[in-house]
DNA sequence: GTGAAAGCGCTAACAC
DNA sequence: GTGTTAGCGCTTTCAC
């Protein structure tokens, strides 16, 4: 027994397979008495219209694809979730790749879903922006948690509560602060970076720079002697994940958070919400980075040019921070 | 400027259309010199083939679908990579749904996609087989995490990991231990909590169980008050999570873990490894979950019946157990 | 080894 | 409102 298409379900009504074909994609086109007969012999059938003889008819294949560096880094699950809920209700489905931290691996990958999908949503991007542009030409396209001037994206600012953080680390006492940064190529460590460095310029704190780092939790871990080492009561690891190898590797060190010193993380994902005690840090709005990512996506795909929506994340004070001590 | 198709470059070439489909479905069968014009030619007009053309022609979409219950859930993430990165080798793509814990999502959304998949991969199904069943006739299906009579699956089975994990407490004193389960509809819940069970009968241990509970964080921590209760030196969580949430909550409670509570999960995902201390667990085998489902996904595809396939996870000791006290 | 032609299941003008 | 008729771009017999 072979699938239905809309020609049997067609010749069994007794009406043209156009007809049938109207009530799946616009059902206001038939009159509803007719249209409710073709439904019930559909479900009878358990027919559903073939995605690529549409998608071949329309140039739509009605799948958008995502593009993450690391599935397994905590911060694009959230994300991902954000973008397939809001593709849900555009009827659009997932395609997701991995592109394991590799820059060159981006534009292999971009390279091969572009032809089946309506649209890309890259996360994160390390590929440098011209060959990013180059990659993308001619799939609509939006960045997330990237600054590019040729690509519509959606960021996240979290300099003003980096500062609010900042601030109160010093009225708990801290003067030397110490700064992990993230990996080179990636956009959000340049601006978290920059955005600690000015509030201690500004504030005439000391700040140490450690870094950059690929900001997994071993390089968090592993940075702990130099935290040690530089003196500085407080540290802003570049996000959570490093944060949490921070902890990890001053434990090891005899020391305890936060009573021996300080840490701050930034995004605020599921570990920094389980940890004991939990993180200090910034929470991103997930939900709306994902929806927005997608809201752009079909104005680019209607032809329109959305502009690059900033949004910003909030502080949130945890267990992980005191007093300076020394 | 339209995109390439296999006409523009046959009638560059001087071929027919037939020659250059074959150049890149059965590259075998054309004469190499000729072969190597058409994909010179093929990449300066940067054609890539039509996917749905394709499909529409075979019937294959070269897309597998791959349904989770929760992204965020730090099990997924490193489950997806796996299945990916094998369905890279086959040269499909993978389509991710998320059900968001909902066993009447499962059934809607797999009947969503199942019309533009080859394939479907279920990982931790909460449909009753029944409707499971039903629901995926039709399209090649794989489980993963659930044994189950009508599919083919693959599955960790952690009674000896949780065995040895469980002596190992025994011989640090031991006696009266708690036992969170996890959700009801989760063949994993069912399968570990056996495990246990069966062991602190023969050793004659009392077990305290608890729950079952979703198996969120907060569940965990919320039971911490009745684990204080219970009067168990130590608990196995349904998985990572709940341990989490189970020593934040006891943290609430003015316990600290190992010291005063020993504390068991189960995956070893990501937060079993950056919390501080460390987590003891059950490594479960996510690389070849996912291989091993994939693999199944192609034989079932290519007409084959693969037979369930079941693994098992590896007790990692690490710095939440210590002597019972009390 | 290569070409011609039919067809995959749907949509979209265009008629009626 | 509904039917007719071309395609959409590819694969695949079947000839040659």
């Amino acid at each position: 027994m072979k699938r239905a298409t809309i020609y049997s379900i067609a010749s069994i009504v007794g009406v043209s397979p156009s007809t049938v074909s109207r009530t799946f994609s616009r059902p206001e086109m038939v009159k509803v008495e007719l249209r409710e007969r073709i439904l019930a012999t559909a479900r009878e059938l358990g027919y559903a219209p073939n995605r690529a003889a549409r998608g071949l008819a329309t140039g739509r294949s009605g799948v958008i694809g995502m593009l993450v560096p690391d599935v397994e880094n905590p911060f694009f699950p959230p994300l991902i979730r954000a973008v397939q809920a809001a593709a849900r209700v555009e009827d659009a489905e997932l395609l997701l790749i991995d592109s394991e931290l590799s820059a060159s691996a981006e534009q292999e990958l971009v390279d091969r879903i572009r032809p089946q999908v309506d649209g890309l949503i890259i996360a994160s991007p390390r590929l440098p922006s011209k060959q990013l542009h180059e990659v993308v030409r001619g799939v609509p396209t939006v960045a997330v948690n990237r600054a590019i001037r040729s690509l519509p994206a959606v960021v996240c600012d979290n300099t003003s509560a980096l500062e609010e953080i900042a601030d109160h680390l010093h009225q708990l006492g801290h003067r030397r602060i110490a700064l992990l940064r993230g990996p080179q190529a990636a956009w959000a460590a340049t601006h978290r970076a920059r955005a600690v460095r000015n509030w201690a310029d500004d504030k005439g704190v000391e700040l140490v720079e450690l870094g950059p780092f690929e900001a997994q939790f071993a390089d968090g871990r592993d940075a702990a002697a130099q935290i040690v080492e530089s003196g500085a009561s407080a540290v802003f690891a570049f996000d959570d994940l490093m944060a949490a190898g921070v902890i990890a590797g001053l434990s090891a060190l005899g020391e305890s958070v936060p009573r021996d010193r300080s840490i701050v993380g930034c995004d605020d994902v599921l570990l920094a919400q389980t940890m004991t005690p939990s993180l200090t840090t910034v929470t991103a709005p997930f939900a709306e980075l994902g929806s927005s990512a997608v809201e752009m996506l079909s104005e680019l795909i209607a032809g329109r040019s959305p502009r690059t929506v900033t949004l910003s994340g909030t502080a949130v004070l945890r267990g992980t921070i005191g007093p300076a001590v020394g």
